[in-house]
Parts: structure tokens; sequence; C-alpha cells
DNA sequence: AAGCCTTTCAACCGCCAACGT
DNA sequence: GACGTTGGCGGTTGAAAGGCT
């Protein structure tokens, strides 16, 4: 553990509480075009006011291209039921076998939904299999004692660390078998193939820069380098510095000095033309829904764009932001 | 219609593990 | 091996939305 670290956000006078389009958009443009290799350097080559950290959770949780969005299944609610009766609160694992899911939504989902469910359930259960449980040779072990408690409790100190492992391979001993408590065993391993791949791509660690492929790139065209390069944001100069820590230049963000060294490697060449795909698939509705696309053609989408990065005035035409619209709308339009 | 209460969910905080030097 | 840096995780918070009285 470091103790020279920064301090976040609120020391520095960066921007805090909810994104605006225009920080979605440039996060989004950014990480497209050079990946995430570095989040605590991408806000300030970003021309970002925030925290890396916090870059970090807008991508993972909201703007990643491979989220699935919307109300939580029956499927995925029993799921994520099943899950937390093996793992606890490991919602990162949780969320690692419900593509499209993150662990901050899994955790909003149990924490206001699921757990009640599971309550009122084990309370049906509880009354209904009173007098069983002592005839009964294994003679049940709760379920509610870990998935409905333990949430609230202070985590299952972790421990295992079971790094690399995903959807539980590894029981707890803490944990409960919930297979004896629902009807039907599960087969985790299912989860991690089952994957909806239809309308949505499986998801990649992190897509490879799409920019070759067409969409947002072309669309904006070379307004993205500008987006990019240039210190629209009228941000100190000193900010960097504190952030920082140092007086360090700000790196030069043109492609060509950095582009390919901060690219994720995570994608194989196979996996490649599968993330551009979802990449294509996702910037397309999000093209749309930004106006970038149809008949007003390219010019008229760059010029929208421009206003709403704050290149060409205030943001008076938003009419709901198209970002937020692009979202209500829902990318996976399942 | 207004005020209050509850629910939801995006975002923040602090800690920890992994990694690099 | 020690130390610093970074990414990631889980818990918590607070604003907004919705529902109720």
């Amino acid at each position: 553990m470091g103790r020279g670290r920064a301090p976040c956000c609120a020391k520095v006078g960066l921007n805090r509480g909810s994104w605006t389009p225009q920080e979605d958009m440039r996060l989004i443009a950014y990480i497209q075009k050079h990946g995430h290799a570095n989040w605590r350097a991408l806000p300030k080559q970003a021309g970002l006011l925030r925290c890396g950290k916090s870059c970090r959770l807008r991508w993972i949780n909201y703007l990643r291209p491979d989220l699935k969005r919307g109300n939580f299944t029956a499927d995925e609610e029993e799921t994520i039921i099943k899950l937390h009766g093996l793992l606890g609160n490991k919602w990162s694992k949780i969320a690692a076998c419900l593509p499209g899911r993150t662990d901050n939504e899994i955790k909003n989902v149990w924490n206001t939904h699921l757990k009640k469910k599971v309550a009122q359930r084990e309370q049906k259960k509880a009354g209904a299999t009173k007098n069983d449980a002592e005839a009964s040779g294994d003679a049940g072990t709760p379920l509610t004692s870990s998935s409905a408690s333990s949430s609230t409790t202070t985590n299952n100190s972790s421990g295992g660390s079971d790094a690399g492992q995903q959807c539980g391979t590894s029981k707890k001993p803490d944990m409960v078998d919930i297979s004896a408590f629902e009807p039907e065993h599960i087969d985790i391993s299912d989860m991690l193939v089952d994957a909806p791949t239809g309308a949505f791509p499986a998801p990649q660690p992190m897509p490879p820069s799409p920019c070759s492929s067409s969409s947002l790139t072309t669309c904006i065209g070379g307004m993205e380098e500008e987006m990019l390069d240039l210190p629209v944001i009228d941000i100190e100069p000193e900010i960097w510095s504190i952030i920082d820590g140092d007086s360090a230049d700000v790196p030069d963000v043109s492609g060509a000095s950095h582009g390919d060294a901060t690219v994720p490697r995570t994608a194989n060449a196979a996996s490649v033309s599968e993330a551009e795909e979802a990449n294509d698939w996702w910037l397309e509705n999000l093209e749309k829904e930004l106006g970038l696309r149809g008949p007003t053609g390219e010019t008229q989408a760059q010029s929208d764009l421009l206003d709403q990065m704050g290149f060409a005035g205030p943001l008076g035409n938003t009419e709901g932001d198209p970002v937020s619209t692009y979202f209500e709308t829902g990318p996976t339009n399942c």
C-alpha cells in the first residue's frame, strides 16, 4: 500500500458528482481511441477534470459498450440469489457470471430487491419446513444465514482471494450450499458460457482500439483528434501538477506519440473482430442517439457534437442530453 | 396540490492486493 | 525485500424519482 497516494478529486478541485454528457463523450472518445491502459493518467490526457478512479468507475459501470441495461430478468435475479448464496458479497465475481451486468448494479439490485425477496422466501420456507427440519438428515443449513444477512454484516473477511477463479469454483466455508435450498442444482459453468450472445456480444475485457472500424471515429473524423488534443477545457495547469504531485509536462496526447502504447492488449487476434463488432454495434446506437447518423450528414453531426462538447457555445439544445437519451433508450434494446 | 416518506441507483470512499522499481 | 503506484473491490452515501397521505 502506498502512502504517497495523491488525494482524490475532492481535494484538488476536480469535478465530482454526476457526469455530464460532455464528460461522457470525452471519456468514450478517448477510450475508444487510446484504450485505458492507465486510469490515473487518463483524465489528464483526455482533458477531463476527474480523477482516474472516477473515470474508471464511470466507464465500468455506465459507459462500457458491453453493458446490458434495463431491468434484471427473473433468471438473472435467480442467478444472483444463487451466486450470492455461494459467494457472499463478492459482487465482482457474481458480475463475472452475468454478462453485461456490473458489480455495482448487482450490488444495488441485491440490496434493494433481492435481499428482501430472499428473506421473504426464507420466511415462507421456514414456516413450511419447520417441522421437516428435525427429521431431515442434513438438517439444512439455513440459506439466509449467508445470503440475507451477509450483505449487512461486514465482509466475510474476504480471505479466500480466489483471484482468477470465477463464479465460485471455490466455496467458502461459511457459505451455504444453496443447491440444497433451490429446487434444482445450478451449474455455474453454464453461466459462464450462457451469455446471451445474440444481440449482445460476449463482453470483452476491453475492446481493442476500434478506431480502425467505422463508427464514431468515422463520423467524428479528424475532429476527434482535436477533441482530444486541444485544451478545450479551461484547466489550470497547476491542477494537473497537483494531481500528479509533480510538475511533469502534460504528455502529448496526439495519437502518434502514444497511441498504441496505451491500447490494451487483452484481445488476441481471434477476439478482435468480435470486439469490433461489439463496438460497431454499440457505437452505431450511440451515434444514432447523438444524431451523428442520419440525413443531416456528418458535417452536421460533427457540428452537433462540437456543440455538445462545448466547443461552440453553451449546451442550449440538448433537449434531454443525447447521452442520457441514449441510455434511456438503452443500447441493448432488449 | 403540497409535503413527507420510501426507493432507487450513480458515485464516492477507504482499503487491499498486485505489480513495478 | 522494501517501498511506491495503480487497479479493483465492497460498503456507504446522497440526490433524484416515485409513491403515499
